[in-house]
DNA sequence: AAAAAAT
């Protein structure tokens, strides 16, 4: 079945032709209908189900009739990041490009004055991260007593990120006429309060399971030693011996990415970094060269791990476990995307332990090991394998680590024969790295 | 235990 039978516009149904669309996912398919009569709408379902277009073509078409006034939008679309608020935008554009509706984003890091432009000129479509949002209503730039939709992305990720409070303050400065949307991968309690309590009657979308990957992904599991340096080396060897032609690599650390980005770079790797401490101009023209093709990898803290839609990512590698389990299912699902095939690794330490087996457990099978030869932890000598025995007691920490002979001097060299030229970060690093750096 | 988001 195609996009026709949805009731959406001429104009419209072009500009999804031209974008390369030619079937609607599950969700559009049963989403357009009802939101364009009207009914509130609880999505359950995860990024790269084509959630977004499920409400940003139906919303086109409704809004195309009336005209915005001043300081007063006509819809609002809340993300948690400001990378998913700006893709939304763009999803606006590409499909509204037959319209003439007004737009507005309103994320953080980005200057006010712009923005204040835009809400008092009057906009059709308000897209924007909770907190600057309530910055301009505090200010009194926005109202809100005039929106007729209001889209509530990522609750799930919301609630991870605190941002419940904010939503429900926002949500109750909305009119009693207003038609609301609502996603979320999951539905945590917080979460299902919250639908309870706005939205009226919600067609319920649920939308394949959020535990499982997308079968087109070749998963592996690598063991490597702890030490930095290991890891960095098991990385390299993996992109080099990969087929790697646009790879993703999360760490959970803001510190870590930027020492990979770094070490990457040195090893001469075309290398992009984005984490949540970089200003937002650095973050957008990153990723924005990253999805035009500048970049073959691009090293990332978890803000880029849901939803990030660049459509042929061929590798992911978790150069840490994830610490929360779900986050594994959204890194790796950046990688093959719409019936492609894509691969993920996933590096993982002694250290490690606790995440993997959270990890497994949440998966409910094993990651197919593959083995790094030179790169594996030692085997713990003179001692047998610690049978862990857990009945959940907990015991004492037992005499914390004899090896405090673990001396600086072993530290700091490589721990394994390796021939290669050990190249640190210190004298090797051209100046034009560092300049960041300060 | 860490990341994200308002300044």
């Amino acid at each position: 079945m195609g996009f026709e039978f949805l009731g959406l516009s001429e104009q419209l149904l072009a500009a999804v032709e031209e974008a390369g669309y030619t079937e609607p996912t599950p969700i559009q398919a049963k989403a357009i209908p009802a939101v364009l009569q009207g009914k509130d709408i609880l999505g359950i379902a995860q990024t790269g189900t084509g959630k977004t277009a499920s409400f940003t073509l139906p919303m086109i078409d409704i809004l195309s009739q009336g005209r915005a006034r001043a300081r007063m939008p006509r819809s609002l679309i809340l993300e948690p990041t400001r990378e998913l608020a700006a893709q939304v935008a763009e999803n606006f554009e590409k499909y509204g490009k037959n319209h003439k509706l007004t737009m507005a984003l309103l994320i953080g890091g980005v200057a006010f004055a712009e923005q204040e432009k835009l809400l008092d000129r009057g906009v059709d479509v308000l897209i924007a991260t909770p907190g600057r949002l309530l910055d301009h209503l505090e200010r009194g730039k926005v109202m809100l007593t005039g929106t007729e939709i209001l889209v509530v992305d990522e609750a799930d990720r919301m609630l991870d990120m605190g941002f419940i409070p904010d939503v429900e303050k926002i949500c109750s400065l909305m009119p009693p006429r207003l038609q609301s949307l609502f996603f979320s991968a999951t539905m945590p309690k917080e979460v299902k309060r919250l639908t309870d309590k706005f939205l009226k009657d919600p067609k319920e979308i649920t939308v394949s399971s959020p535990k499982s990957t997308a079968q087109t992904i070749t998963q592996k599991l690598v063991r490597v030693a702890s030490d930095p340096k290991t890891k960095r080396a098991a990385l390299r060897h993996l992109i080099k011996t990969n087929d790697v032609k646009n790879g993703i690599i999360f760490c959970n650390r803001k510190v870590d990415v930027k020492i990979v980005a770094k070490s990457l770079a040195v090893h001469g790797f075309s290398v992009g970094e984005i984490h949540g401490d970089l200003p937002q101009e650095t973050r957008m023209q990153t990723l924005a060269k990253y999805k035009a093709g500048e970049i073959q990898l691009l090293v990332a803290s978890d803000v880029a791990a849901r939803g990030l839609d660049v459509s042929d990512i061929t590798h992911v590698f978790n150069y840490d476990v994830p610490n929360n389990p779900e986050d594994y299912i959204h890194r790796i699902g950046r990688t093959g995307r719409a019936g492609r095939e894509g691969w993920s690794f996933t590096l993982t330490t002694p250290r490690d332990k606790k995440y993997l087996d959270a990890l497994l457990k949440m998966l409910g099978k094993d990651i197919p090991e593959e083995k790094l030869e030179g790169f594996e932890a030692p085997e713990p000598r003179g001692r047998k394998p610690r049978q862990q025995k857990d009945d959940g007691a907990k015991q004492p920490p037992a005499e914390k680590k004899s090896s405090s002979r673990r001396s600086r001097g072993s530290r700091d060299r490589e721990p394994r024969g390796d021939d290669k030229p050990v190249v640190g970060m210190g004298d090797h690093v051209p100046a034009f790295l560092m300049r960041d750096a300060k």
